[in-house]
DNA sequence: ACCCTGTTTTGAAGTCTGTCAAGCTAGAGG
DNA sequence: CCTCTAGCTTGACAGACTTCAAAACAGGGT
C-alpha cells in the first residue's frame, strides 16, 4: 500500500474558470475552491508555494533552513498546499522534492481575473 | 470619531506584483497578503466575493438571502474582507453597499500568474 | 545488520475561527 | 419622540488550526 502522496482537490470539479468578477460562484465551486484559497493563507505556505514556484521543482531539505519551524511543522505545511492540490511530491532517494501543479496554479489565476471586468449597467 | 468602514491591509505595502512563479517571495510581504488569501479561503466568503465582484455595487440585503446563515454571521464575513481590503462598504441611507477595491484583485491575480514561467533548465 | 540522515506521522497544548443569540446603532417615517 | 427596519457588535461555545516533541518510516552507507 503506497499511501505516498495522493492530491485531494479535484482540478476537473473546479468548472472551469469564469473568473469570479463575471459570474457570481455556485455554492458547490466554493466549496471545491476555497481550500485553496485557505492553503495560501497562511505566510509560511505562501512563502513555501512561492519557492516551489519559483525553481523547476526543490527539495524540502532546502525549504526548511528558510523558516523558524520545526522539520514536522513543515511538513505538516507542505501537506496541507499537496492536500489543496497545489504542489505534488515525490521522494528520489534520500530527499522529498516539491513542484508546483500549474493547472491548480492557473484556475487560481483564472478566478482572480478582472479581465473582461463588469463596469455599470447590470447582467441583463 | 466615524468607526465606519476602514481597510487594513496596506496595499502600498504590497511589494508590487512579481508573480510568486517568478521570484520567492519574503516573510514579510508573504506576511501582508496571506491575510487576502485567508480570505477568500472561506467558502461563504469567497461567493460573497463573486457576488460583490460580478456587480459594480451591492446591498447587504441582497447578500444575506442566498445563504442559510444568519444575519450577524454574514455581517461577520463581509468584515473578514474588508480588513483583507478587497471590498468597500458605504452606508447610503438605509443600507450598506459593498464593491470590490480592484487594486487588490488585480494583486493577486497578478502573483498568481504562470506568466512567463520557469519551466525546466534552472535558475542559473 | 546497524546506524545515520531526511521526512512524515502522532499526540497534545494553546490559539484562532465560524456561528448564533442578544443587544446596539443608524436612518426613515410618522 | 417613538417605532420600524437594516446592519453591526458583543459574548459564548464547538470545532479547526498551528506548533512542537517524540516516535515512526525510508534510504544510504558502513
Amino acid at each position: 500500500m503506497s499511501k505516498q502522496v495522493l492530491p485531494v482537490v479535484d482540478l476537473n470539479a473546479v468548472a472551469c474558470c469564469s473568473p469570479i468578477a463575471v459570474r457570481p460562484m455556485d455554492a458547490e465551486q466554493a466549496t471545491v475552491v476555497a481550500p485553496m484559497f485557505k492553503a495560501l493563507g497562511d505566510p509560511v505556505r505562501l512563502r513555501l508555494m512561492s519557492m516551489i514556484a519559483s525553481v523547476p521543482e526543490i527539495c524540502v531539505c532546502d525549504l526548511t533552513p528558510d523558516f523558524d519551524l520545526s522539520g514536522p511543522t513543515i511538513s505538516h505545511h507542505l501537506k496541507v498546499l499537496r492536500e489543496a492540490g497545489l504542489v505534488d511530491a515525490e521522494r528520489r532517494g534520500t530527499w522529498v522534492w516539491y513542484r508546483v501543479k500549474p493547472e491548480a496554479f492557473r484556475q487560481l489565476g483564472a478566478l482572480l481575473e478582472i479581465s473582461t471586468a463588469p463596469a455599470a449597467g447590470g447582467t441583463a
